[in-house]
DNA sequence: GTCTATAAGATGATAGAC
DNA sequence: GTCTATCATCTTATAGAC
């Protein structure tokens, strides 16, 4: 599994050798760290945290052990960067789309309007991003799941747009009850969750008739599915 | 090499160290390979397979680490022995109460009851089988994210009741496309794969408005909140 | 910034005594 | 069944050369 790349060895860090200054801003791994953080994204998002070794990065960055403690300090604060990196970009553009959406629907909000502007980003992430954003998916939905460090990380990087859609939901159902909002997106969340792993589970499982690589149909699915939900949970007295 | 049959029940009355006899509580591990199994299973419920070590679970349950060896072979002979274990009991109880409900209910099937009847053995076990099922269950939910493993592990033990589960749900809603009971089944999956982890999420983002440790509401809320989805996703022409 | 070398300890697993 | 002793390997992390 980790075996000694005689090839990897000496040619990638020597592709990156004679190089100066700031890297160009374009696609791809941009700099040494960068081409690190997209490692370890990709291994940590299959084995998790305890289940990569700095090794396993290095090597498969062709780049040596020290290279990562010079750059993240411990394997921890690796994993960290590894997590931060895409959580502000991400958060950013699902404020942008649910305030876009408040903007041009008005008065007229509905629960499917929200959701949709809510997940409207994974969506366009999950199709053009590339494996580096589905890796970050992946890492997302381990994190969520996890019972020791997973509701800790998950709030303090993806409440401030949990409670801005919650804010929204609660205009497009007027009526409804706190505990029932919150009730209801804990179901959203799970599903959510679930389709960001992309592990392949509902394809088995319907012998090939979905796939779960379908991210629009597997988002526009999510979203009529949720908002049926909240429907049914808060429209009671 | 000769290793005892774990399915086998307690080997002997002398199971412990200086003991003869039972335990004198029914309660507790029978016998020093469960208690291995209550041990392993806690501890990987929490950190995952990479995040414990056969180490750990010798020193937490008071053994040495060759007993563990000699019980189940390797580390990764004593996880699968860790995740089959209350599989059987699960999916027996489970397959029962759905044909227990698709009896009752004869031919006014409703997605609200089957979905309840699914979920009703997870409700009694989280509430009265102790630490041990909790522990069980933020294990399947960590499985189900995972995507090297879960979806294959999870196919294993579990497809059998999903199965029986979709084909009643397919009888509540007459007329659905099994494309669309595929998905509906996968937000549902969601769901409950985030309320087995009980990761305290939820009552931190509603400042202890909802209680995750409240499993009654929590699968009442789930039930009403996937039947509507199920009719929202399979209603449609 | 990147590598070599190495410290200091943890890890999974086995052989064999009792 | 259970423990003692041990091995070969892997682990994170640091110091220092270039």
């Amino acid at each position: 599994m980790t075996k000694p790349d005689p090839e990897a060895g000496p040619a990638g860090p020597e592709t990156r050798k004679g190089r100066r200054g700031r890297p160009p801003k374009s696609e791809g791994p941009s700099g040494t760290s960068e081409l690190i953080l997209d490692v370890a994204e990709d291994l940590f998002s299959k084995h998790g945290l305890h289940g990569v070794s700095i090794r396993d990065v290095a090597n498969e960055a062709g780049v040596d052990t020290a290279l990562l403690h010079y750059y993240f300090g411990t394997k921890l604060g690796l994993f960290d960067a590894v997590f931060k990196r895409r959580a502000e970009i991400l958060n950013a553009e699902r404020l942008a789309s649910l305030d876009a959406y408040a903007l041009k629907a008005g008065d007229a909000l509905t629960p499917e309007g929200v959701i949709s502007a809510f997940l409207q980003p994974l969506v366009e992430w999950g199709e053009k991003g590339g494996p580096g954003w589905k890796h970050y998916f992946a890492l997302i939905s381990q994190a969520n799941a996890n019972p020791v460090w997973g509701g800790e990380t998950m709030a303090r990087y993806f409440d401030d747009v949990i409670r801005r859609l919650i804010e929204l939901l609660r205009l497009a159902l007027p009526g409804a009850r706190d505990e029932d909002l919150y009730w209801a997106y804990h179901n959203l969340s799970g599903a959510l969750t679930l389709t960001l792993g992309e592990t392949g589970r509902l394809d088995r499982l319907s012998n090939g008739l979905c796939r779960s690589g379908d991210l629009r149909l597997a988002y526009a699915n999510m979203a009529r599915f949720a908002a049926a939900g909240f429907r049914a949970l808060c429209a009671r007295a």
